[in-house]
Parts: C-alpha cells; sequence; structure tokens
DNA sequence: TCGGGTTTTCTACGTAATGTAGAAATCTCC
DNA sequence: GGAGATTTCTACATTACGTAGAAAACCCGA
C-alpha cells in the first residue's frame, strides 16, 4: 500500500461517503464544494474533469477503486469500507515492528477511555 | 509525521537498535553489512559517508533524530524507541478516521490471537 | 601556529509520486 | 455520420528521497 496524495485522499473520502458508484464529474462538483483543508480561504477551486479521472486511475490501479465500465459515464465505488481501509493501513504499520507487543501496549495507552472499553467488549466476544 | 524512504527506514532501524548515540561513519559501517530488503543478491553497497549525513540531517529536520554537537564527530541517536514510533504512526493513521471504533473493530479482529490476549490483559488493567 | 586529514554543510542531480490539465482518441445518440 | 460527451494519452511542475561531490569548518600533530 502506500500514502495518498492529498487531492487522492480527497477522492477517497468522497467516495466512502458515497456508497453508491458516482462518476467523475459527480465527483468534480462535490470536490468544488468541500474547501481544502490546507488554507483557511473560501477556496472553491474547480478542477477539471480530466484531473480527476486521472486521479481515478491512479486509484484503480492502486486497488483502492474499481468502475464499471459497462454504462458510458463509468462509474466509481471504493473498493473497501474507510474503516477496513484505515485498520489495514494499521495492520500494515503494526507488521513492519519485531516488537508488536510492546507496541500495542503503547498504543493502547493513548487510546480514549471510550475507546478502551469498545476494546474491552470486542475482546471480550472473542 | 510522514511515511520514511527505504534508507532513512534503514538508518532509524540501526539507530533503534543500537541505545547509544553513534557516529555517521559507525552508521555507514553497519548499512553496508545489512543486504538490502529489496533485492536478494549478496549486494553489499558501500554508501559515502555524505549520504549517510545527509539522511541523517533529514530525520532530524523531521524530529525522529537527535545528535550531540559538542563533540566532534557528531553521535546521533533516535528521538524515540521504535515501539513508540510505530504507535504513534498507528494512532496519526487511526487519527484522521470518522469512525474509529468501527477501524478498531476491524482492527482487533486481524490481530493474532495471542496479540488479542496481550491487548486483553493490557485492557484488565486499567 | 599552521597545514593536512576529518567532519560537516551546501549544492546538485536522477527518479518516482502526485497535482494538474490539454490533446487526442473513443463512444453514443440524434 | 457527426457533434458533444467521455475516456485515455501525454506532459509538465513540484516535492521527497537516494546519492554524492565540492566547499567550508574543524581539530590535532609537527
Amino acid at each position: 500500500m502506500a500514502t495518498l496524495g492529498e487531492l487522492e485522499r480527497a477522492v477517497m473520502d468522497l467516495l466512502w461517503e458515497h456508497p453508491e458508484a458516482i462518476t467523475a464529474n459527480a465527483l468534480r462538483d462535490l470536490l468544488s464544494q468541500r474547501p481544502p483543508a490546507t488554507a483557511g480561504g473560501t477556496d472553491t477551486k474547480e478542477l477539471a474533469v480530466t484531473t480527476v479521472l486521472t486521479v481515478l486511475s491512479r486509484l484503480e490501479k492502486k486497488g483502492l477503486v474499481e468502475r464499471e465500465r459497462s454504462i458510458r459515464p463509468h462509474r466509481y465505488r471504493s473498493v473497501t469500507s474507510r474503516a477496513e481501509h484505515t485498520a489495514e493501513l494499521m495492520l500494515e504499520v503494526l507488521g513492519s515492528a519485531p516488537d508488536r507487543e510492546a507496541v500495542l501496549a503503547r498504543f493502547v495507552g493513548t487510546v480514549t477511555d471510550g475507546e478502551a472499553s469498545t476494546l474491552r467488549k470486542l475482546l471480550g466476544l472473542s
């Protein structure tokens, strides 16, 4: 896997919020509405559709997005949910550590109380 | 934070294995011993010391490494332990999710049994 | 003290990922 | 069959990283 760029991330966020597959044009419109997190301006950048399509192709190549080619304005959707993806990323980070248990110790020490009890619940079932 | 490059990662790994601060030259020697994980050749690349120094400077700028400037061959050491760093990375990934609990659910579902019990132990005490 | 070896900093270049989009090719419907 | 919509191809700018030479700074022995 890899880290996503800013625009790639924004696109994935939108796809995750939209379970139904959507077109590149729809995505471009949605992108123009959300302000860029980078600066605090009233900046509503209008991207070219080709830009969105390029990003979508790259995300597809990375396996994060798939599209329906049967219908003409292709519809795009994320392959996994955001939660899945995030969990995978966390596991990837954890996986590269030779001292996984030490990492987990630090990890649970920093998680909020509510989340700790969530974890307890989840672990109690198994 | 950010993801590290291959060489940056190798340097951090060595610094994490060496609690005592070490010199750039020592690092270069250590680097030449460990085979590059990329290919499986008997490749023992000898890097220039300036290369190692550049990487160390970049890691210092990123806040991952600090050095003693008082003595002349500067000694470098990692600011945090690998476990700390990894846990921070995991939290960073988790932090960007609006559905943290869902992520945690997926996460604990994928962790090994041994780690799950470790987590239970850690959470039981609190 | 001074000069040469050692160490560090500055500068630079190649590559790869990403943001961005025009030009060209493809498709679809009238 | 052609015009407008859609997708693909190609391209360029920027940034991060690997890599290291050139230059500057430093330190020790003669």
